[in-house]
RNA sequence: GGGCACGUAGCUCAGUUCGGACAGAGCGUUCGGCUUCUAACCGAAAUGUCGGGGGUUCGAAUCCCCUCGUGCCCGCCA
């Protein structure tokens, strides 16, 4: 809707700055501020002062009364106000908004008949997932979502490292180690189980006897051999440690929730052999030079300093080869890929570009989202090997725990009579407790360090998931009260007070919100216009009863239909973030 | 040392792409609101050298340069 009224208000700049003999290459369409009784305005009589010897008000006059808008639906009137030209709704943009938000796939944008593979989380499979791990599948699993409303084919991807050198270590250990010489574990799940090997076979490469740890490091470098050539019993032993540590974290991630299509293993791209294939090619590239031994690449061209070294001195490959021909893969596959990264992997991503760049593939097609470090209070970093961090699980129990205690120390005084069973609490602390964790999250730009903070990841109230979930909840009493009793009508003409007439425009503004949110992959515009949006539904309710007595019956349906349209846009929008929208808290 | 990010109210953050209407929220503080569709809510008040300095512009939190502080990266690791 809000995207319609605004090619139909483009059109009209356009061609009114063209028939004033005016440049048209600046519309300046932009959204007025919230108290300005505009949908969108333009700036443009700003830069045109100049130009016309006028100044911009006189200019914005002139342009408002050169703009036709009566063959346009949902614009209503051009009007200046000071240096701006200010875009009023139709009626019919209320009403249409209102009919279209009834929709189940309301703010799901028409298919770009693109697919796109969303690679996210591809954590080496060492150990439980940690806090510090969180914000990539979260964010990944967001942004999976804001793309599959803006009209994507979308295939989240979970690339697993199961060739490098920490799966060889963690192989050697397991079938080293005996079980009665480590920890109990910390929690009955395989990854909690399988971990103790690991962090036991790191200490001991750095603190064991020289003799024995060099022995450990020879078999260590026959696991990555064998990987390489593609040996199968190897990749047998490795399989065991892979897929099992991994089981355990996808039932961690699952919680979330972030779910996989696709598990990709690394080795796919050794046994495949196109990782060689790749450092043949690469062989080939007038950037591609031998020293000491290793294969390398020249990216002066590219700006970075540092090579790229593709062939290790011992002929096998790397991280970054095998990174290569994956890449590759998603080529032939998608349209385009999206990378979530943690910021460390920021040269790692440009010299593949590079690499990828150099073997002939339009890099334009491959994206990264980078964020920031999530660290412990006092600087700590969250490290698997180490077993410094705050487990996933833990926090979420938590979480669950805090939300069921909040849901029954309201039941008493609930005005709602719904009779909530002991499963309906703890599914709304399910529902609640994460979506309070998965918000806090996503809520904020990627770019931004996070310090981890038990109250305020937990923190349920203000600008928080709870807050917006609890909007959801008010609609859905608003309708199950009136359910047989109030039938609601699509009739927006009657909507008129100041607040109705808000909290359409509000919901007109969610596809635009989706669109620009995955332009941009920035799943935190969506949860900021959830916020706004739970703002203007409280001001909604409060300034507008619904079923009070003294409201006229014409109304009661209409406002019922309103209040139909802001619940499935809260539910969308949460859908959209990946939080559940309970109908009752 | 070089590269990339970040710095907005006491705290947590929107707004920065693409310069434009008085710089916005939440928490906390002070005051007020549940016999009225759910108070995990709402209303009112107070709170700012947008890290600092310079520049471009009719106009800068937003663009450019310098500077300070913080994080990340600079392996034949992943």
């Amino acid at each position: 809707m809000f995207i319609a009224f605004r090619r139909e208000v483009e059109a009209a700049v356009e061609a009114a700055l063209d028939d004033l003999g005016y440049p048209t290459g600046d519309l300046g369409i932009e959204e007025p501020p919230a108290d300005v009784l505009a949908v969108l305005a333009s700036s443009v009589a700003y830069r045109l002062a100049g130009e016309a010897g006028a100044p911009p008000p006189q200019v914005a006059g002139e342009l408002a009364d050169a703009v036709d808008v009566t063959d346009a639906k949902y614009v209503a009137e051009a009007r200046s106000q000071g240096p701006y030209v200010n875009f009023r709704p139709s009626d019919a943009y209320f009403a249409d908004t209102l009919v279209e938000a009834q929709a189940d796939d309301w703010g799901h944008l028409a298919d770009t008949g693109e697919s796109v593979v969303v690679e996210h989380t591809s954590a080496n499979p060492t150990g439980p997932v940690h806090v510090g791990r969180a914000r990539n599948p979260i964010l990944g699993d967001a942004l999976a979502r804001v793309l599959e409303y803006a009209g994507n084919d979308v295939t989240r991807e979970y690339y697993v490292n199961d060739a490098g050198r920490q799966m060889a270590v963690f192989t050697w250990a397991y079938e080293t180690f005996d079980e009665a010489d480590l920890p109990e574990p910390e929690r009955e799940k395989p990854d909690y189980d399988l971990v103790r090997y690991y962090r036991k076979g790191n200490e001991f490469l750095e603190e064991g006897p020289d003799e024995e740890v060099e022995a450990a490091e020879a078999e260590i470098a026959a696991i990555i051999e064998g990987l390489d050539e593609g040996d199968e019993a190897t990749y047998e032993r490795v399989e065991e440690v892979v897929d099992t540590v991994l089981g355990g974290m996808q039932d961690t991630l699952g919680r979330l929730p972030a779910e996989f299509d696709e598990f990709v293993k690394e080795t796919r791209f050794l046994r495949d052999d196109s990782t060689h294939e790749v450092v043949d090619r690469l062989k080939e590239s007038e950037h591609a030079y031998e020293e000491e031994g290793a294969w390398q690449l020249d990216l002066d061209d590219w700006d970075i300093e540092q090579s790229f070294v593709f062939l290790r001195s011992d002929d096998t490959t790397l991280y970054t080869t095998r990174d290569l021909a994956h890449h590759e893969w998603k080529f032939d596959e998608f349209d385009r890929a999206v990378t979530v990264l943690g910021e460390d992997q920021e040269l790692h991503a440009n010299k593949l570009n590079a690499a990828l760049d150099i073997l002939g593939n339009d890099t334009d097609r491959l994206e990264e989202l980078f964020y920031a470090w999530v660290n412990l209070p006092g600087g700590e970093s969250m490290s698997t090997r180490e077993g410094t961090g705050v487990d996933m699980d833990d926090l979420l129990d938590e979480a669950v725990s805090r939300a069921e205690d909040a849901v029954r120390s309201r039941l008493g005084d609930r005005v709602r009579d719904d009779d909530l069973t002991d499963e309906d609490v703890e599914r709304i602390a399910e529902q609640v407790g994460i979506g309070a964790v998965r918000y806090d999250v996503v809520a904020k730009q990627p770019t931004k360090a996070i310090t981890f903070d038990w109250d305020d990841a937990l923190d349920f109230e203000g600008q928080s998931a709870p807050f917006v979930q609890y909007a959801h909840a008010r609609a859905c009493g608003i309708l199950g009260e009136a359910a047989g009793d109030v039938e609601p009508r699509l009739d927006a003409d009657v909507l008129t007070d100041d607040a109705e007439r808000a909290l359409l425009a509000s919901i007109a503004r969610f596809p635009l919100v989706v669109e620009a949110a995955a332009e941009d992959l920035e799943p935190h515009q969506v949860a900021t216009y959830t916020r706004e949006f739970a703002d203007d539904f409280n001001a909604f309710y409060r300034e507008c009863p619904v079923l009070a007595d003294d409201v006229d019956e014409d109304v009661q349906a209409a406002r019922l239909a309103l209040v139909d349209a802001a619940r499935q846009t809260l539910a969308n929008a949460l859908d959209a973030l990946g939080i559940d929208a309970p109908e009752s808290m």
